[in-house]
RNA sequence: GGCCCCUUGGCGGAAUGGCAGACGCAGGGGACUUAAAAUCCCUCUCCAGAAAUGGAAUCCCGGUUCGAGUCCGGGAGGGGCCA
């Protein structure tokens, strides 16, 4: 084990306990004794407590991991003390480009590097010790994990909800290789610089837009944080109406989809996307080259480029008109990249005066602008500002002085009567394109015929009929992967393609081909949830039985990075599988919550550097007077002297009177929480901290540092505060103790501490809840021999934060393991509330005394005890009473004048 | 540009509209110790004051309220997602 101390301003400090003997013993413990084994008991409530699973990467675990799994850990072990049987289960998400990348660099095939990293993530996770069911545990590159997601893609292809087409993707020749958006910057490849072209290619799409509707409304039923908007505006639900626009010389029509029928007497000009189909055979025979290259550029663009907002509007007159279906006027017909192909129905109506892109385009192109809607019905003469907001309808005919939602609704009615339109609901939500060019993932199950005369493994020519493509047998399930020698890209159908002996085989006398591309790193965990329920099963993703022991999910918790894409793709699945009957809930994941990243310190200050790159001072961070010059170099404006940022480690940090210091060079340092990185020497190894402090140490650190939704910044130094805790707590439990019952003071404390803990449980504020049992452990400190009873209820509550330490103390008060199977202590709600509460007494609103008295008392005695207190007189001589404000137990606020 | 979130001591943070700063870190002082570590005690927002106490203070401006860190409106800064 690799155990760099580069973080260690953390000085080796005297600790009460030996976390490096107690901890690994209890992890056996549990392991042998099967402790947190999933069982389902009759009469018992369920709890389903999820952590989203880790991809296994090579650089093992950084601190981030065990936030969430922490605060899962904790719930799933306080479910359990509250009698619930819990499934807390761990797995694997092991397909994805990390090991592909190594493959390819390497040669070591992917499933070796894999099979490696798992192994150090399993160690790591349970060096925490998680309270996972680890004979659950499952991996998606598994094949009999993939048999499953194979088989669910066949449920997809089987209801037309997988289909092919040709899409547009980034094809980088160079690499040799399909790209992802965020692969490409500015049109060259992110590794290695190399051109990307836009290339149409056979891909497979998932249906998720027939779901759109589903995905939608179903999210009023789920707990989630602002996720829900998220996804809300991902699927982009708009209602509107599709309009149908007669073209001059034409017998066809073209039909544009608007959000605002209401502004149609407004559209002076349409647009259609370069990429419609009617695009060039509209285009006069003057137009037709140049709206050819044109539509060829556009299709070298991104959907993002295309429509930016910022960007300056391009567009061509296509030499066509159509006829405005209420004014009668013709307005020309341009085509501009601005409007998707793919979106509504791929053309609009421009209505210049009340579209801000339709506006900046009119300005250009020197279009009309009419103005339709005004603010308040009175109009005005040139329109030098777009208004999108609802008005009144102006110059609209019959329809002038209506409100927009009003006349929105009229006027769909209207084109409904008159034939020329209709209400339509559309969604900005696209098909899922779920194919890869990739070797790593799951192989899609479909194979095609293929026309040869010979053996197209010996090379002979062939020819593949894409166009009919054929499941692969329920029985014939998993489709493996077949080993390559070299995982090097090349073709656009992926390196399977190299696989000949796989790829294509013999059956009743006819030549076939498989599918060489693979699934997207999403689909084996789209339904992972689920085969945890039932991880070994060999005849069915998951037994009845055994989905109505545990679904759904009760709490769901993963970073917000997965707010889109991972949770929309998991509740497609889910709701085709509702259609299949394989589930019978229309969601899975009841509450979902987000842990915040966290933030590693760094500590900046400027160095001042000589000709030859030598450091001749130092300044402070905060330095005024710094600033970065044309070419990006930081100058020091007063001397014009190149000044370049410095990073200390916190080794070199000393802290004097309150302000943080460099050690050697003197310089004040600002302290700035930024992403872990290794160059700024600020990312933290979870096994570093765990050597040196214990797990138990982590762990509470881990939820005491802030709430589990924000982002938070580490600082090694505040482990040594939840260190001493449990040292302290160490030396408690091993004191002499007094069997005697509480005496009152400390039994409001115990009653109050149990209420507080549980209750931050629930609501998962888990860094109140240690704050909690810290002041009860530093109560009991304080008592010569503390009562035993005060502490056992305090173990009982550490037990699902500190599991190892309380196990320990646990045993060590004599009592048999394990305090995992103990209940959570009840708590005396009466000895929760103070029969005597200290009250603020308040002239105009400032706090002028206090007062003693019963939680009940009434405003008389409240107001008699008060006036005893000269300093509330003081404020009152020589005034008014205007008004009395009591709130029982809360204030007393006298208001004078 | 749109939507959402955040902003409280030197730092992390706490506060059902009711005594701002719980708990912890760091700092200062002390006890113990030959000494140090560890431990324990005290102190710790700013200003005035010996203290009692007073004044100011939860990014800024305004509003609602007897009372606002908390609710509402506007603005600034930071972050996330989308474009």
């Amino acid at each position: 084990m690799c155990l760099e101390r580069a973080n260690s301003a953390i000085r080796a400090t005297f600790m009460a306990y030996d976390h490096k003997q107690i901890e690994p013993r209890w992890q056996q413990y549990w392991a042998e004794h099967e402790t947190f084994k999933a069982e389902r008991r009759p009469g018992h409530p369920k709890y389903y407590v999820l952590d989203m699973f880790p991809y296994p990467s090579g650089t093992g675990l950084h601190v981030g991991h065990p936030e969430g799994y922490t605060a899962t850990d904790i719930v799933a072990r306080y479910k359990r003390m509250n009698g619930f049987d819990v499934l807390h289960p761990m797995g694997w998400d092991a397909f994805g480009l990390p090991a592909e990348q190594h493959a390819i660099e390497t040669g070591t095939p992917p499933a070796l590097t894999i099979a490696k990293n798992t192994d150090t993530f399993r160690r790591q996770l349970k060096s925490l010790g998680f309270a996972y069911d680890w004979s659950r545990e499952l991996n998606t590159t598994d094949p009999g994990y993939f048999r499953w997601t194979q088989w669910i893609f066949l449920q997809l292809f089987a209801r037309g909800l997988a289909f092919q087409a040709e899409i547009p993707v980034n094809w980088c020749e160079a690499l040799g290789t399909v790209l992802a958006n965020e692969e490409v910057i500015d049109g060259r490849s992110e590794r290695g610089n190399y051109p990307v072209v836009r290339t149409p290619l056979r891909q497979w799409q998932l249906r998720i837009t027939a779901y759109a509707d589903r995905l939608s409304s179903d999210l009023d039923a789920v707990q989630w944080p602002e996720t829900k908007q998220k996804q809300r505006d991902w699927i982009g639900r708009s209602e509107g109406a599709e309009v149908d626009f007669s073209i001059v010389g034409h017998t066809e029509a073209l039909t544009v989809y608007t959000t605002r029928p209401d502004t149609l007497f407004g559209a002076t000009y349409l647009v259609i996307a370069p990429d419609h189909p009617l695009t060039t055979r509209l285009a006069g025979p003057e137009q037709r080259r140049a709206v050819a290259d044109y539509a060829q550029a556009a299709a070298r663009k991104s959907d993002m480029e295309r429509t930016a907002l910022n960007k300056e509007k391009s567009g061509i007159f296509l030499g066509a008109f159509a006829k405005n279906p209420l004014t009668g006027k013709a307005i020309p017909i341009y085509t501009a990249d601005y409007v998707l192909g793919a979106y509504g129905t791929g053309a609009i109506m421009a209505v210049p005066a009340h579209d801000e892109r339709d506006f900046e385009f009119a300005k250009k192109f020197a279009l009309p602008i009419v103005e339709v809607v005004s603010k308040d019905g009175s109009l005005t003469g040139e329109v030098e500002q777009v208004f999108t907001d609802p008005g009144v309808a102006v110059r609209s005919g019959q329809f002038d002085g209506q409100a927009t939602s009003q006349m929105k609704a009229n006027m769909i009615a209207f084109l409904e009567e008159e034939h020329l339109g209709r209400r339509r609901v559309n969604y900005k939500l696209r098909d899922w394109v779920f194919s890869r060019q990739r070797y790593w993932g799951e192989p899609i199950p479909i194979y095609f015929p293929v026309r040869t005369a010979g053996d197209p493994r010996r090379g002979d020519p062939y020819e593949i009929d894409y166009g009919s493509p054929i499941a692969v047998e329920e029985s014939e399930l998993p489709l493996l992967l077949p080993e390559l020698e070299d995982y090097r890209p090349g073709d656009p159908q992926g390196p399977l393609v190299r696989a000949v002996d796989w790829r294509f085989f013999l059956k009743d006398g006819s030549w076939f081909a498989r599918e060489t591309n693979t699934m997207p790193q999403w689909a084996g965990s789209c339904w992972y949830y689920l085969r945890f329920l039932d991880p070994h099963n060999p005849r069915e993703l998951c037994s009845k039985a055994a989905y109505d022991a545990w679904m759904p999910v009760d709490l769901y918790v993963g970073g917000s990075e997965h707010a889109v894409l991972h949770l929309l793709y998991a509740r497609f699945w889910h709701k085709v599988l509702f259609d299949v009957g394989v589930v019978t809930d229309s969601e899975p994941f009841v509450k979902l919550v987000h842990q915040g990243i966290i933030l590693g310190m760094a500590y900046r200050y400027y160095a001042v550097l000589g000709e030859n790159g030598q450091l001749l001072r130092a300044l402070s961070g905060d330095e005024p007077g710094i600033a970065s010059d044309a070419d990006g170099q930081l100058r020091l404006l007063a001397t014009g002297e190149s000044v370049q940022v410095r990073w200390a480690k916190e080794s070199e940090i000393d802290a004097r009177e309150g302000r943080l210091v460099h050690r050697e060079l003197g310089v004040r340092l600002v302290g700035i929480a930024e992403k872990m990185a290794k160059s700024r020497g600020n990312s933290v190894s979870p096994d570093v901290v765990v050597d040196e402090f214990g797990a138990d140490s982590l762990r509470l650190y881990e939820m005491f540092m802030g709430p589990l939704e924000q982002a938070k910044p580490w600082q090694a130094s505040g482990i040594q505060g939840v260190r001493r805790f449990l040292d302290r707590t160490d030396a408690i439990a091993r004191r002499p103790l007094s069997d005697a019952a509480l005496d009152h003071e400390t039994a409001k404390l115990v009653h109050r501490t149990v209420q507080k803990v549980g209750r931050d449980i629930e609501a998962l504020s888990l860094n109140t809840a240690v704050s909690a049992m810290m002041i009860l452990a530093n109560h009991l400190n304080a008592v010569e021999r503390p009562a035993r009873e005060a502490v056992e209820k305090l173990l009982l509550c550490l037990a699902p934060f500190a599991p190892h330490l309380a196990e320990e103390l646990w045993a060590a008060l004599g009592h048999s393991p394990s305090i995992a199977n103990e209940a959570w202590p009840a708590f005396d709600p009466s000895l929760c509330q103070d029969d005597v509460v200290e009250i603020a007494v308040q002239v105009n609103g400032k706090v002028r005394g206090r007062a003693a008295l019963a939680r009940d008392a009434g405003e008389s005695v409240a107001r008699e005890l008060a006036l005893t207190d000269p300093n509330v007189t003081k404020f009152l001589k020589d005034k008014t009473l205007k008004k009395l404000v009591y709130v029982p137990g809360k204030v007393l606020n006298f208001i004078v004048g």
